[in-house]
DNA sequence: AGCTGTGAACATATTCACAGCC
DNA sequence: GGCTGTGAATATGTTCACAGCT
């Protein structure tokens, strides 16, 4: 499957679930306008997923969340864990999306050991000798790092030889990781930086 | 400038910072590895900046940031607002990297009457009548939105008519906006669904 | 009539490969 | 010798346009 198509397979069931159960169908072109993108873009993404819409009626939304989940890999619940509880990591913390997303938080570390057994969110804060045996004990292989970018690269390289194979990286800086690992960077200051190069573009 | 070279511009630009000084050139072969992109590719993205690295050497470190600064229109600081002081708006408002980034957070604000006032980050919350007031008087074009998913739109639509002209959106709800307004979307659920398809797919 | 699925056309992005300069 | 800058080649992604099904 194309990376971009992956990219948006996402957008697509986020789409469909906020839909409500209003719709049992769904055409291209709705589906299109709502996720802001072209309808044969759509429909080719969607033809990946080996779905069958019905000509001349659309998808059915249910089913089509369905053929979603199962190529997004969310059939299961996958265990992962938060590491560094800065204000950050408890915002992700308390995130109620986790679950219906098809995520299970299985706990929260921390290297602070004045933090240690503090509560949040239902969790208490564990401690990183407790995450490597964790990470193994559950078989985590996602990980989402809250870190401040000082203890980052320390803490991906513990998180890689324990058996971790996704990072979610939030710390603002770039991980050096085997490229058996794959990592996705969420960077505010990139992001707004982007956002400033459209912005200064449009006066100029 | 290709949008692709745009998104991969402030990566330029942190990977420069976290070198410091110790190097005073860079060539696009070390800067391609830092970033993890190919070196060609660097080459052509900088040659959009009108940059001029030397054959034989490289490009001049710090010269390079100021070019990159440019290009972003990060040549004076943007004035931002936080709409929604929940965790993620307190973790974003701690945030170190906004001025260094070139980005001012001029004010937090809350719908809820009982925060207002309450001190964050040296900052203390205001209402939402402060908010469109703030918008006006500072000119402020950027707008951060952390509120809770249902009440995105409303918050949005109001940013528009204050005459704020990007936003990054961190509530997990999809924004009609009208195409004058650019913005991003960051989400926790879809990031953890791309790489739960490549975790899945690694296996299949 | 209304929609999907998809080949063909087009657009964008990446990489190669090398001439040209220091 | 070592690097940049860039045309040409390739790869990836998007959109059009329409045949084909219901």
């Amino acid at each position: 499957m194309p990376k971009a198509t992956v990219e948006r397979l996402p957008l697509y069931l986020q789409c469909l679930q906020a839909m409500g159960d209003s719709e049992t169908t769904v055409s291209s072109d709705v589906l299109a306008n709502i996720a802001g993108v072209n309808s044969a873009n759509v429909r080719k993404d969607l033809s990946y997923l080996g779905s069958h819409g019905v000509r001349g009626v659309g998808y059915d939304r249910l089913e089509l969340c369905v053929q979603l989940r199962r190529a997004l890999g969310l059939t299961d619940k996958w265990p992962v864990v938060i590491i560094g509880v800065g204000n950050l990591g408890s915002a992700l913390a308390n995130y109620q999306g986790f679950d219906p997303s098809g995520f299970n938080v299985i706990g929260l570390y921390d290297a602070d050991p004045s933090k240690i057994g503090d509560p949040v969110d239902g969790h208490r804060i564990k401690s990183m000798e407790e995450l490597e045996l964790d990470i193994k004990e559950h078989d985590v292989q996602m990980a989402i790092l809250t870190t401040p970018a000082g203890a980052a690269q320390e803490v991906a390289d513990m998180l890689v030889g324990a058996g971790i194979l996704s990072i979610l990286n939030f710390a603002p800086a770039l991980l050096k990781l085997p490229d058996t690992v794959k990592c996705r960077q969420v960077d505010l200051a990139t992001e707004l930086q982007i956002l400033s190069y459209y912005q200064a573009t449009r006066t100029a």
